[in-house]
RNA sequence: GCGGGCGUAGCUUAGUGGUAAAGCUCUAGCCUUCCAAGCUAGCUACGCGGGUUCGAUUCCCGCCGCCCGCUCCA
């Protein structure tokens, strides 16, 4: 089950995605901005595929869910309140000599001096000569750097501190700050739950992996409105439904893991937080997390708006601050675990060979009588092409013209493509290095009986089917 | 941010102080009755900037980017 991780290598995967248009890196053609990226025409099918799973899941199939789209920048209160602001403006500095890294403020306050700050606007933070490292005792750090995680702008023409505000690092505090008027217009009860997908953005110090840990994501996120008390149930709950979903969009249980955070992990107000781990190529990492919060994120607003966001109980004539359970995912690091999962090189029997099809041994080279192919066995939901549609030969009109009929009644369903270039064979491996689980192929025996082969991308085994068919099968095939 | 490695076409590689080669891919055409066949033609590269030099892809410096380790990870 997992011989097909440790087959991919982040390289042969990013090669892929560049040559096939899954992703690019953003700016290229100016050398490249790091911890930025962007989707191309196929990574964009497939990351939308992801979204609408998520939200079919979470949103559209449940009754206790409404959707928000709020805005990435936001009062710069917000982020007073939610502590994103203090958390995150440490200054830190480096030792050269042992390369330890230590908060400005708390080193010089066990030295018994004190940070020279320049220009408050800026936080131009000075270091005292007589500064040591804590560690190695060595009088050689670097001048404090402020590591304020969150990218600042500023909102009108003017530049100032009054005008500062931030791009959210978080799509969370989006949901907290209108659940007073979610409430108000939503006509739910508690429990119920507020679902958003946005971008986020964080001035990672160091993006590393790919996609995986990059400066502007985008995040799926779900704060579940639940009574005090019932925190743990509802924990568990979502725990099992966000796994369950992992395995639906494809990735192998194998691959999959929690961590659970102990007691003395947890965030001062929360109560319980499970991440959800993938098996990537460069270890087990977080795709999720799960938390149950409290009622810290409202008591927080509430304190800083000065308005209630109390709930009011009809039933029991109960008021009180919800707590929360937080179901909080990267879309970039499932789109990249779903690309992972999916990247199998295989090792097919030639014409004369007889055997089956096979995964290729990693370092091997192909054996006598066998050819690779590389294939990406996506979950048909979300591969970026549901089929493609070829004719055999392109200079059979006959064959061209029924081929591009079926094409056009198929691609206002499904997102499909149509090839008619090269020989047959050629055009399925291309299909196939994409993730298209389906090709239909109009040959001369389709203009005697109406019929097509159908082709399976994982077995290479074909079916012979009625072109009226044809969508009843796709339909089942794809949703299943 | 620190240390190390790396940067030639879409990909994988070759090579040179006198502006560069190949395979695969890709595009067009021919051919082709089901799995990357064949033939013909074509597009496309020395990461960016500065320095040395008559001349730099090559040597030097800076920057950017990628990979590995450390660090960080709300």
């Amino acid at each position: 089950m997992n011989m097909k991780i440790n087959q991919v290598t982040i390289d042969a995967l990013a090669s892929l995605c560049k040559r096939r248009g899954f992703i690019f890196q953003n700016s290229e053609i100016y050398g490249g901005i790091n911890g930025f990226w962007d989707y191309g025409p196929l990574g964009v099918e497939l990351k939308r595929n992801i979204k609408d799973s998520w939200w079919q899941s979470v949103v559209q199939w449940r009754d206790d869910v409404v959707g928000l789209d709020a805005a990435t920048i936001m009062h710069p209160r917000v982020w007073e309140a939610s502590g994103h602001l203090d958390g995150f403006t440490d200054p830190m500095v480096d030792c050269r000599q042992c390369k330890g890294r230590f908060r400005a403020d708390l080193l010089l306050e066990d030295q018994g001096i004190e940070l020279e700050t320049g220009s408050t606007a800026e936080k131009n933070l000075k270091l005292p000569a007589n500064a040591k490292c804590p560690t190695c005792g060595a009088r050689d750090l670097t001048e404090p750097r402020a590591f304020n995680l969150m990218f600042k702008t500023f909102i009108g023409p003017v530049a100032d501190d009054t005008s500062a505000a931030y791009l959210r690092p978080e799509t969370a505090q989006g949901i907290f700050v209108n659940f007073d008027n979610v409430l108000s217009v939503a006509r739910k009860k508690i429990p119920f739950g507020i679902a958003q997908i946005g971008k986020a953005f964080r001035n990672e110090i160091n993006p590393r992996n790919y996609t995986f840990r990059s400066r502007e994501f985008e995040q799926m996120e779900l704060e579940f409105f639940i009574k005090p008390g019932t925190d743990a149930d509802w924990h568990a709950y979502w725990v099992k439904e966000r796994l369950d979903w992992y395995e639906r969009i494809g990735l192998a249980r194998a691959n999959l893991d929690q961590y659970e955070y102990g007691k003395d992990e947890l965030a001062h107000y929360a109560s319980a937080c499970v991440d959800i781990l993938y098996r990537f190529p460069f270890g087990l990492q977080e795709l999720e997390g799960i938390a149950a919060r409290g009622n810290y994120d409202l008591s927080r607003h509430r304190e800083f708006s000065g308005k209630s966001l109390e709930y009011f109980d009809q039933e029991t004539g109960e008021r009180y601050l919800p707590h929360v359970v937080e179901p909080s995912a990267g879309v970039d690091r499932i789109a990249l675990a779903v690309l992972c999962e999916a990247y199998t090189v295989e090792w097919i029997p030639k014409e004369d060979t007889e055997g089956d099809i096979r995964p290729a041994e990693p370092g091997e080279k192909v054996p006598s009588g066998y050819e690779e192919r590389v294939v990406m066995k996506f979950a048909p939901r979300l591969a970026p092409y549901k089929a493609a549609v070829f004719p055999l030969l392109k200079n059979r009109p006959e064959l061209v013209k029924t081929a591009r009929s079926i094409y056009d009644q198929i691609k206002k369903r499904w997102p499909a493509f149509y090839d008619q270039t090269g020989a047959i064979g050629r055009r399925y491996r291309r299909q196939d290095e994409i993730g298209t689980p389906f090709g239909i192929t109009v040959d001369f025996q389709s203009l005697e009986d109406d019929t097509v082969t159908l082709r399976h991308r994982d077995s290479m085994k074909q079916d012979r089917v009625g072109i009226p068919e044809l969508p009843g099968i796709l339909a089942e095939k794809i949703d299943e």
